[in-house]
RNA sequence: CGGGGCGUAGCGCAGUCUGGUAGCGCGUCUGCUUUGGGAGCAGAAAGCCGUAGGUUCAAAUCCUAUCGCCCCGACCA
């Protein structure tokens, strides 16, 4: 490609509205537009390197045995209501009516979809298994989209199903996505963990995601560095000998007190104003678990995992309750919050079990209680396991310390099981002619998030770095001086022949100045640079760079296309 | 959803408080010079000042409504 004729326009300025890396650098470089909130036009360049992305996808799928096909992206909302999701999904499904006023949603992700055409074709335990995938735009009405491709509402995503007759195969179904899955990141040339994951409110029973590591990433995941443990924050357990489940009344605990705490509200403020232990006062939390108020007790320097409170209640919508709800439940404001004397059902982390004579609120502003004993003082409905997990904790297998990084969710793999096969009659008939659901995994990646991770990952202060295999293209060749012929002639002839030579050129034969040419040759991020100038033509050399090196080398004119073959080559075997 | 910020030329912004001819930088176009890390000079084009009402002799500026975009929060008791 020319880039005098192309469709690419860097900008010197970062756009303002922009904070991570990757979306400032795909905004200078010309890699996307933005039309809305979370909604992008994918240029050139970005749209390259998703092709790319997505021919790495569609080899692994393919060899691992999926096949591909294309749903509509439309679809009536009768088989959400069937699956339950029309009333559960909220607002993320963007929902509208056609002319004879139907129900239509655009399909945020398409268990319905494929659930609803599987049933139709698969009837015998002969025809599994099957596994069908697909690359296509999803719509998310987000509640705050963000961070360019990181969090679009408008994004392209893959999205496999398979349909097994039993679990036991279903296993081996999952089992084949998650290798497909290791392959496919690898081979993008990311740096990633496959992670044990919650199965949010897709369902099923267990997940992993897979998260490129990377400072800017939202997610928290814990790995352990000797037994190979890892897990996204949310889902990690730890290890913890505490198993008792029911107060012991320690006798020494004197009577409790209530006492003035003025301004300290905090847990740690309470401890310092005090001079107690964080560890020895009880954090008090209120929740609204789908509408009713719940309070959570917890140790004061332990926090709180949502997802597994929201297992234990058995609800699907979990919030904190807001400040003037508190007052109301409680009858006083955050910061003097107690499990004493209240008609909410209190649940308590197994932690509050080991806890004698210890501090809480008293329910009475800016007042706390001293030597409250557990089990003398309040009942619980529970004591259960609701500790989220942080580095330095014990691994729940081995007990070595975990490490905590952070990373950005760019695909996840479910074993669904049969939520949407048995309310969607998704069944077959087996050997002895009995009528069974299928038993469904789901798999995700987000196509163009890979392409913002990759970016999170592999970029400097002059621009992006991208690997071989996703660049969008693989050389660029820079002539020096347009106005002079023995110049713009051989880089002419180097650019037609490495393009014969099937290497993917971007030939800079702008006319401009050969600093504009460097300062917009880093940013694009191709790999390598093949610099054309009047001084070392005249030793018969051009110099050739890969963008992440400071210095060139000088080669050859007539050895500089089987020399950049060789290396494009090298670099797509190393993975 | 709550809180904050912002909509003026393709991009980044000033002008708004205190109403009175629409400005600056980058980019774009023309010409000359320059030519290995975002060149210099000279000239030029380009704006329903987000939208709709209102106040006024007069509105980017004041008032009302509305639309849009960005950021923050959703571990804090």
């Amino acid at each position: 490609m020319r880039y005098s004729q192309a469709f690419i326009f860097t900008r010197k300025e970062t756009p303002v509205d922009a904070e991570l890396p990757s979306h400032q650098l795909m905004l200078r470089a010309g890699y996307i537009d933005q039309l809305t909130a979370g909604v992008y036009t994918l240029m050139p360049l970005a749209w390259r390197s998703v092709q790319k992305i997505e021919h790495i996808i569609r080899e692994e799928m393919n060899a691992a045995g999926a096949q591909e096909i294309l749903l509509p992206m439309v679809q009536p909302g009768e088989i959400w209501m069937q699956s339950g999701r029309w009333e559960h999904y909220g607002k993320e499904l963007l929902r509208f009516r056609d002319r004879k006023d139907q129900d239509y949603c655009l399909s945020p992700t398409h268990e319905e979809g494929v659930t609803n055409l599987v049933r139709n074709y698969i009837n015998s335990y002969r025809q599994l298994p099957m596994n069908l995938y697909q690359i296509q735009d999803k719509f998310r009405d987000e509640i705050r989209p963000r961070a360019g491709l990181m969090r679009g509402r408008e994004f392209i995503m893959k999205d496999g199903y398979s349909f097994d007759v039993s679990f036991d195969a279903a296993e081996i179904s999952y089992k084949k996505m998650y290798d497909a899955y290791s392959r496919i990141f690898k081979r993008c040339g990311l740096e990633f963990r496959a992670v044990e994951a919650d199965s949010g409110n897709i369902g099923g029973s267990h997940s992993h995601e897979f998260q490129v590591l990377a400072q800017t990433g939202e997610d928290r995941i814990l790995s352990c560095p000797k037994c190979g443990y890892a897990a996204n924050e949310e889902k990690a357990e730890v290890r913890r000998d505490l198993h008792d489940t029911a107060f012991t009344v320690s006798a020494a605990t004197p009577a409790r007190e209530e006492v003035f705490t003025g301004n300290a509200h905090s847990i740690d403020e309470v401890a310092a104003f005090l001079k107690i232990s964080p560890e020895n006062s009880i954090k008090t939390l209120v929740y609204l678990a789908d509408g009713e108020p719940v309070v959570i007790l917890m140790r004061g320097n332990d926090n709180l995992n949502e997802i597994k409170l929201a297992h234990v209640l058995g609800c699907t919508q979990l919030v904190m309750a807001s400040d003037s709800a508190i007052e109301e439940i409680m009858g006083a404001k955050p910061g003097a919050l107690g499990p004493i004397g209240i008609k909410v059902p209190v649940y308590a982390d197994l932690a509050v079990a080991t806890m004698h004579d210890c501090v809480c609120g008293a329910n009475h502003d800016d007042h706390h209680f001293l030597h409250v004993e557990p089990g003398r003082d309040f009942e619980v409905k529970a004591i259960v396991d609701l500790l989220l997990a942080q580095a330095g904790d014990p691994c729940p297998h081995c007990g070595e310390s975990l490490q905590g990084f952070r990373g950005i969710e760019v695909g996840h793999v479910f074993l669904l099981g049969t939520k949407y096969s048995a309310p969607m009659g998704a069944v077959f008939l087996d050997e002895k002619g009995e009528s069974k659901p299928c038993v469904m995994g789901c798999y995700g990646i987000g196509v163009t998030r890979v392409l913002a991770a990759a970016i999170e990952q592999y970029h400097d202060d002059n621009g992006i770095n991208f690997p071989t295999a996703i660049a969008p293209y693989q050389v660029i060749v820079a002539p020096m001086l347009m106005k002079s012929e023995t110049v713009t002639a051989t880089a002419d002839r180097i650019y037609e022949e490495l393009t014969r030579a099937g290497i993917e050129v971007l030939y800079d034969d702008r006319d401009v100045r050969a600093g504009v040419k460097f300062k917009d040759d880093d940013l694009l991020g191709i790999p390598y640079r093949i610099t054309i100038g009047e001084r070392n033509l005249a030793e018969g050399k051009v110099e050739f760079k890969h963008r992440a090196d400071k210095d060139n080398e000088k080669i050859d004119v007539s050895e500089i296309v089987e020399y950049v073959k060789s290396r494009i080559q090298a670099d797509l075997k190393a993975v």
